[in-house]
RNA sequence: GCAGGGGUGGCAGAGCGGCCAAAUGCACCGGGCUGUAAACCCGGCGGGCGUCACGCCCUUCGGAGGUUCGAAUCCUUCCCCCUGCACCA
């Protein structure tokens, strides 16, 4: 595809947005090779089978692995089925309940199904690393780890800061950057990329391959992609992840979510935008020449259409303007079947509570004191109020959440 | 094994006999403002009830007992976690 580039062109198109590049030469001279010999690198991304819902932050990984794929390269997609049986301890993963072997090929099929939206299919190759972890004997663990040393292995920052702090490493935690390794070892990896928080892991590659006679691998980060909270990495279980398979209108309302500062991070991990022209925009907001939920708007646009399609970033952007700058109503919300006939008086904080609109009675009769609840559009302050049920009528609590509402009526007239 | 430190709301983390449904921060929710589900500001954040801007009740601080008018706070016991020193003489 863009093969016709020189060596030097193909390099600064990789290094973009990399933050860790080791070692420079040494992709330079894989590159060569390959070129000369036509053997494509093989390139290595690690993944866990836990969490098979990508997001937004997964998205940059994969978007730099597709560079290589269009540069001719192939792609190692390796599902971690065996070392996720450790977890890796970065951060503070509890100890995972193991995964059946249904479960992982379900979480595998997810996420080859996720995956190739990005990375092309004719040029990955999908492994899992239970093929050769899961059947090491005992004897060849030892001589594995034998391999590493304690120290090698306590280097990394956050095993010393647990150190410092007193928490608790358990023994097998340590084992995980060695799996990692020898993962390196097995696919005989040219390149291997990861998060930045993955540096060490990827680092002990290199050692390993050397210990096994092999060349060591390049290794390359991308930085983390901070959340919809603008403050922590992006991660489902912190919540604040933007997923690729959520729909159109979520993921664009998402997007309108973040802040405008983190925007421009988002604009430089998950699009093309040369950095000139980024720069150029910046520098329209900043000047209020340019309206920043514009720009984001368009990010939006971008990304949701990428993910589906034009028409489904165009629908979901009509919606959130209808929404939120018109204050309107969507085009489209659930209907809840209200077991009540018309006519009959009924306590609004209950009805909440009954419709799910409210977890309960308090919580609901909060919602209304603050103002937070429109019955057809008016607010209703009262937090005793009682509304006289009609055939039809829309409840909404806060300013995204709807619910159409039948009475008996309406729904099943013979009913009666 | 010995010594020590712990287990509190979604998370982090105060409180150590009554003023504790439990500080504070984060997350979350509602409102205001706006240019957006941005930023910022304000409010809320266990549940039920009432003649409802004030009050009542129920269930919470690892489990179970106990002391006390009264316990997240004291005692007993059990469970769990962590650190250090050992164990291998």
């Amino acid at each position: 595809m863009r093969t016709d580039m020189s060596i030097e062109e193909q390099l600064a198109h990789l290094k973009r947005g990399v933050v860790d590049l080791i070692r420079e030469e040494d992709l330079r001279r894989k590159l060569e090779r390959s070129r000369a010999t036509g053997r494509p690198l093989r390139v290595k991304l690690g993944a866990d089978p836990t969490a098979p819902d990508l997001h937004l932050g997964h998205t940059v990984v994969l978007r730099k692995l597709r560079q290589f794929q269009q540069l001719g390269h192939t792609v190692i997609f390796l599902i971690g089925d065996f070392t996720g049986m450790i977890g890796d301890p970065t951060g503070r993963s509890v100890t995972r309940p193991p995964l059946s072997r249904q479960e992982i090929e379900a979480n595998a099929e997810t996420y080859k199904r996720q995956v190739f939206k990005i990375l092309d299919p004719e040029r990955t190759v999908i492994e899992f690393n239970s093929r050769w972890l899961g059947t090491l004997r005992s004897e060849e663990w030892i001589r594995l780890t034998a391999k590493v040393t304690v120290a090698q292995i306590l280097e990394r920052e956050d095993f010393q800061k647990r150190l410092r702090e007193g928490s608790p490493i358990s023994l097998h935690e340590l084992l995980y950057p060695v799996a990692q390794a020898y993962d390196s070892v097995m696919l005989q990896a040219d390149v291997e990329l990861g998060g930045t928080d993955q540096k060490f892991n990827l680092l002990v590659g290199r050692d390993l391959q050397r210990e096994f006679g092999q060349e060591p691998q390049v290794v390359m980060t991308v930085p983390l992609l901070v959340g919809t909270d603008g403050v922590q990495k992006m991660s489902k279980s912190y919540g604040n992840s933007i997923g690729i398979t959520e729909p159109p209108e979520e993921m664009y309302g998402k997007i309108m979510s973040i802040s405008d500062e983190v925007m421009w991070t988002y604009y430089e991990l998950l699009t093309d935008v040369p950095a000139e022209e980024l720069a150029r925009w910046r520098a329209a907001a900043e000047a209020g020449r340019v309206n920043p939920r514009d720009v984001k708007a368009h990010l939006a646009r971008r990304l949701v259409a990428e993910f589906h399609s034009e028409e489904a970033a165009r629908r979901a952007e009509e919606e959130f303007t209808r929404i939120f700058r018109e204050r309107g109503l969507p085009s489209e919300m659930p209907i809840f079947h209200l077991p009540a006939s018309v006519g009959e008086r009924l306590e609004l904080a209950r009805l909440l509570v009954q419709s799910g609109l409210a977890p309960s009675v308090r919580e609901a009769r909060r919602l209304i004191e603050q103002g937070g609840v429109h019955v057809d559009g008016e607010r209703i302050a009262d937090p005793r109020a009682h509304i006289v049920v009609r055939p039809e009528f829309v409840l909404q609590v806060g300013k995204r959440r709807f619910l159409r509402i039948r009475s008996r009526e309406t729904t099943d007239p013979m009913s009666a």
